[in-house]
DNA sequence: AGCACA
């Protein structure tokens, strides 16, 4: 019987693959979210994925560092993400952009693969929307709007006055197999993670402490509108002290 | 289920 390895009968490779992802994401969605999930475990090079049929559910995460990719499986392996537990294996070849640093890369001229039987201009369009790499100054901006997934705020009336920044994040509208584990799989990345609660008599909200109040915010702003799954965008205000 | 990068 496979012993300690069973995840990874592949080789190591800087890209992870991941599938069994839900279909209705949009692409850009989708790659924001894994941007989001995946940046704590090194530099990202570039974010793939694709909406042809062969290629949906499907995305490819190519780190600057190999290392970072074993991490990356290791810790997110099975992470519930829109209602589905994400699988991820190192990809099985390397990536263009890799074979492209490293010198190795040739242009291919075999094409001929998603042939999807006409009708698919639009999906083309689209695939190629999503396929533009996220350059390398794009990871690590964790704070930037960039990775806002925000307008969640347009929904209702909330009469409350906001509270004042602190150190402490109240999060709203979390679904209700949300863990305290896969909340700190997505907190723990921002720099003075201190802790996750989540109250047992009420389901769907939880506080996160960090040590400062700049902590706190840059985390706000990294995961504002997360979605676990789609029809529960987080909501990220100050806790009221 | 499905491993790409026009």
């Amino acid at each position: 019987m496979a012993d300690m390895n069973v995840s990874s009968e592949l080789p190591v490779n800087n890209t992870i693959y991941i599938n069994n992802i839900n279909e209705k994401i949009k692409l850009e969605e989708l790659k924001k979210s894994l941007n989001a999930i995946f940046s704590q475990f090194g530099t990202i090079l570039e974010i793939l994925a694709f909406k042809t049929l062969k290629h949906k559910g499907q995305a490819w995460v190519v780190f600057e560092d190999a290392s970072a990719a074993s991490r990356a499986i290791q810790k997110m392996q099975n992470f519930p993400f829109h209602d589905k537990p994400m699988r991820i294996q190192y990809a099985r070849t390397k990536s263009d952009i890799i074979a492209k640093k490293d010198g190795t890369f040739v242009p291919r001229e075999k094409k001929k693969r998603h042939e999807e039987k006409g009708k698919k201009r639009k999906e083309q369009h689209d695939a190629n929307q999503a396929a533009m790499g996220l350059n390398p100054a794009y990871n690590g901006a964790y704070g930037t709007p960039q990775l806002s997934q925000i307008p969640y705020m347009a929904k209702s009336a909330v009469p409350e006055a906001p509270a004042p920044p602190n150190s402490i994040l109240f999060i709203q509208n979390l679904p209700h197999q949300t863990t305290p584990m896969m909340l700190q799989m997505l907190f723990c990345q921002y720099p003075g993670f201190k802790e996750v609660r989540m109250v047992e008599a009420k389901p769907g909200i939880a506080f996160v402490e960090y040590e400062n109040e700049a902590q706190s915010t840059q985390a706000m702003m990294g995961l504002q509108g997360f979605k676990i799954v789609p029809e529960n965008p987080m909501s990220i205000t100050y806790a009221k002290k």
